[in-house]
RNA sequence: GCCCGGGUAGCUCAGUUGGUAGAGCAGCGGAUUGAAAAUCCGCGUGUCGGUGGUUCAAAUCCGCCCCCGGGCA
């Protein structure tokens, strides 16, 4: 039963943070003669290169990298946003001949790519804040009560303290005339052709050994100089609520900077916090992402041929 | 060797006059439709050191043993 089909092969490689994915992805690359393509929402900022692990300089000299640090950390990077980069990206690395290969933990981006997205102007930054102001002045409770006369159907899925999700439903509305349902009903009704054979991976390492790889890491970072990146991100001043002020990291190393924490407990929090994401992706990756194939094997050597034929084998 | 103090959840500990146990932290599970490294929801996970006894009933009382602190020799 080959599934072999006209559509060009494209590969989406997933995983949790420190999972060894970005080097995988290089492997793959290398072999199949393709380019790597960022799929990580933090990994997208030019601020973060330390503390968003982005590949090594030695990886991005053997084989082309995309989509790392291409943006600047005061824009906001979104998973429309995202895809439109990617697809502009995937399109140009076919058109060379090359394997686009996706790789990246962020697995709202992973969805947005292959399921397309409803196609909602962008929300001005005062309606949101609006929305924010409105949210937080009259409550979670009577926010949502307010959003249910609205979209219902929103507004039952959500609770009254998931503020992030109730402001967006909120803001959309306001903004657009239309409620976020009716969006996602339109984005429903066009069935979308599949444009790409997406051959999905996803790496499901053993946690314990995981979080230990997270630990390390951190550890790493620290002395690779994630404290002076985040000490030139605070220089810029930049509003706290920005998603680049809020990856993992920045913020527990901000607060060891500004004298609020020692380091002794600022480190631990921000691998806790890493440790934590990580489980959050695994759950995304369980439930969310269908993969075709597993690898929950310690990388090896020795399994890299059998990662290639997959890949050979599906596309 | 003797005298104290202590062994209860992964860790630190609580547990009234006996009624098979509960907090914090850690952890685990889940949701996820344009901020997603975000945001939110849920869950005690236990041979109460071991063993014998008293009792209708023992983490709790008694005996013996083991382990860990501290003290005296």
């Amino acid at each position: 039963m080959s599934k072999s089909s006209s559509l060009p092969a494209v590969v989406l490689l997933t995983g949790p943070t420190a999972s060894g994915k970005s080097g995988l992805a290089v492997r793959i690359a290398e072999e199949l003669d393709g380019i790597v393509i960022n799929a990580d929402s933090m990994q997208v900022y030019s601020d973060l290169d330390v503390l968003t692990a982005r590949p090594p300089r030695a990886d991005l000299d053997r084989v082309e990298h995309r989509l790392y640090g291409v943006l600047d950390g005061a824009e906001c990077c979104s998973a429309g946003r995202w895809r439109g980069m990617a697809l502009a990206e995937i399109d140009r690395g076919l058109s060379q001949g090359k394997l686009p290969v996706i790789v990246g933990g962020t697995g709202l981006y992973i969805k947005a790519l292959e399921e397309g997205i409803a196609e909602i102007p962008a929300v001005p930054e005062e309606v949101r804040a609006e929305g924010m102001a409105l949210c937080r002045s009259e409550g979670g409770e009577a926010f949502r009560a307010r959003l249910m006369e609205l979209d219902p159907q929103a507004a039952s899925r959500l609770t009254a303290g998931d503020t992030q999700r109730l402001v967006r439903a909120w803001e959309v509305w306001r903004h657009t005339g239309v409620t976020l349902s009716d969006w996602h009903q339109k984005g429903r009704e066009q069935v979308l052709e599949p444009a790409f054979n997406f051959v999905r991976m996803a790496l499901m390492p053993d946690r314990e050994r995981l979080y230990d790889n997270c630990n390390r890491r951190f550890d790493l970072m620290l002395e690779q100089g994630a404290l002076e990146e985040v000490r030139k991100l605070l220089e810029r001043q930049l509003p706290g609520d920005l998603p680049v002020m809020k990856s993992l990291g920045v913020p527990e190393l901000a607060e060891y900077l500004r004298g609020n924490l020692s380091l002794e407990e600022a480190r631990p929090l921000a691998q806790q916090n890493t440790r934590r994401y990580a489980k959050r992706q695994m759950t995304w990756i369980r439930n969310q992402f269908s993969s075709s194939k597993w690898i929950s094997e310690q990388l090896s050597e020795s399994f890299l041929p059998e990662i290639f034929n997959f890949i050979r084998q599906s596309a």
